[in-house]
DNA sequence: AATGAATGAGGTTTCATTCAT
DNA sequence: TATGAATGAAACCTCATTCAT
């Protein structure tokens, strides 16, 4: 994984700043309070700049997160070996998403944050996020099931609990000690949810 | 646990009116989105008698979000057995807190949606909900650990990751089939995670 | 006709006030030069006062169209006697329409510069004025015409013909001289052109 | 009168495009809405080059509008014969006007309709069409009064009332049937006002 | 205590204009 | 000569908050 180039590293030269300024204020502030102006003026873009590159602001947001959910389903994708058993693959993906996280945390902490929240016009992105993230957790739970290597349980629940687990306990670490220990967290995980789902 | 009266239903009249409506309005808009004026509206109060209750939008949001965190809190302590032993009493706290989310979905979904939203001015929130109620859960972990009952994990990645797997399945759920099997999340969460946090 | 109190009088007080000072702005800038703030200033309210009484810029220009064309219409047919023979009340006609023009003089200068004027999504005020005061007009023609009075001439052609000759002479003297002869510019086109319309 | 190309066929081939475009333009908007990006786009020349061609936005319309009433009073002038009596010369110059109205009606439905809006830094143009055009009008008039021919009216209130005769009964026609019967208008005009001229 | 008309700071967005290519 | 990406001033409009009733 690219570690060293941004998350938006292959965008036009504009659209790259206008996105990185984005999450960077986005740490400070939530979408709605931050402001176009502000967003444009850390991105050192005018304000009309802006508007070239993006229809309004709630568009901003709506790339960020669709961009936020195609890098990440092409990054454990990548990772996740189609052909290994479905342990494998599940242990493989838990690795990927912390991968994932850490090397664009800002990014993340945005992404987890804003995903949830209700907004009028933009329905999309949360079911983007399933319909083409989830699935994949869904499709390897099911096929465990199926192969009596997992326990018989819902692939709804656990896949959207696994992503739950992982991300809120990895936003937990970011919020309360500033810092990451990516591995521990991994080990723990797979410790817990990993064990807990196979079959004995 | 009182199914029938709204969660709101200690308050005062008035006060109980607007925040059963700031709820309501949230189910369709996001916090920044729902103005004082709908609010008012919803809950038949004048825009006035808002700020007589709240010194002013923020405060709402505060009030809710502490108000939610004290009731969980409160609600999950009243069921969890003190004297049990850890297995016993994160058996109970799962069923609390999914039945919690149940009797109170809408609040609870407005709940999980705005806690993690950065907000200026208003850091406080989600600090109160690790500080009072994930540490519940850290508490049953690590006694459960000294114990030797419970694996040998870090017990921030796994309280946090207790609440993100409830939450997020939860409002999975709710989001994308507007039902809540509520048992059945309850038992496949317990199978995978309550049977992989103990120790083999 | 109430020369004193000006057109707006029968308004409530905040859009009475709203109202004059947009025709006061309207003497020195067009429409579309005219904007909100120095309007709400003119008229010693706050900008968001008058989005209480007009949805939008464009709706106050709506509604003082509209206004214009009300009054105007019930002005004139309080002095056309309904009785009367085409010659008569077409002097009449034009008596009146010189009239609301000279006591609205602020007012009807805005309203002819105004009223051709092309606008998307506001299609409608030519239509109103023509379906509601220029068929006054070709109402008398064609009864003049019918009873013998006045020569074969095509109502569409000298009705709008007879509107734009008043009120681009009448426009023509205040541009010019600053000052509006009405009695003479009655008399003389009466002279020509109801004079001319008789049948010899 | 070349009636086969456009008013603007004497200009530079991409001025001509750009006034060309302008009009066209103005056929669905006023001045003030239409942009210069949408106007250039019509044209097909860069937003740019625009600027090469006029200083700015305004200086488009002023042009526009000067020419427009240059090419108006080229065209009368050369249609009126001089050394006619005043009725001869009133009756081409209604003819003219009707005529070169039929022959640029899209340019003469912005120009009159445009015409007589106020606009800050452009008070020019209405002032030209006086000076230059009107007065035309008011010469035939004095000098039908001297000599006995006309009647004794004033001349501004005449001359500018048979401008806005023609203007807005043409315009009328164009709005509301969107068909242009000159010869029938040209007629019903000379029967109405040349003939309420004449002293009898 | 309760109200809602009034306010204006501040946000989003547009668009005439520039200038490097 | 021709272009169009970039700009930012300035416009429209919203909405949290106040205060006279």
């Amino acid at each position: 994984m690219d570690e060293n180039n941004g998350i938006f590293s292959g965008l036009e030269e504009k659209r790259k700043q206008i996105c990185e300024a984005a999450i960077k204020t986005f740490q400070e502030k939530n979408f709605s309070q931050a402001t176009v102006s502000e967003i444009a003026a850390k991105a050192k873009v005018g304000k009309g700049t802006f508007y070239l590159y993006f229809d309004n602001k709630l568009a901003l947001l709506d790339f960020l997160l669709e961009y936020g959910t195609k890098k990440l389903i092409e990054y454990v994708k990548s990772v996740v070996d189609t052909n290994g058993d479905p342990k494998k693959r599940l242990d493989q993906l838990i690795d990927a998403q912390l991968d994932f996280f850490n090397n664009y945390r800002e990014f993340f902490s945005f992404f987890v944050r804003e995903m949830w929240v209700h907004r009028e016009g933009l329905e999309e992105q949360i079911y983007k996020l399933k319909e083409e993230y989830i699935v994949v957790i869904e499709d390897i739970i099911e096929e465990g099931r199926e192969k009596g290597v997992f326990k018989n349980v819902d692939k709804e629940t656990i896949s959207s609990g696994l992503f739950g687990m992982i991300s809120i306990s990895s936003i937990h670490w970011i919020i309360f000690f500033d810092e990451y220990p990516r591995d521990n967290i991994k080990e723990d995980i797979k410790k817990v949810f990993l064990d807990g789902l196979l079959k004995k």
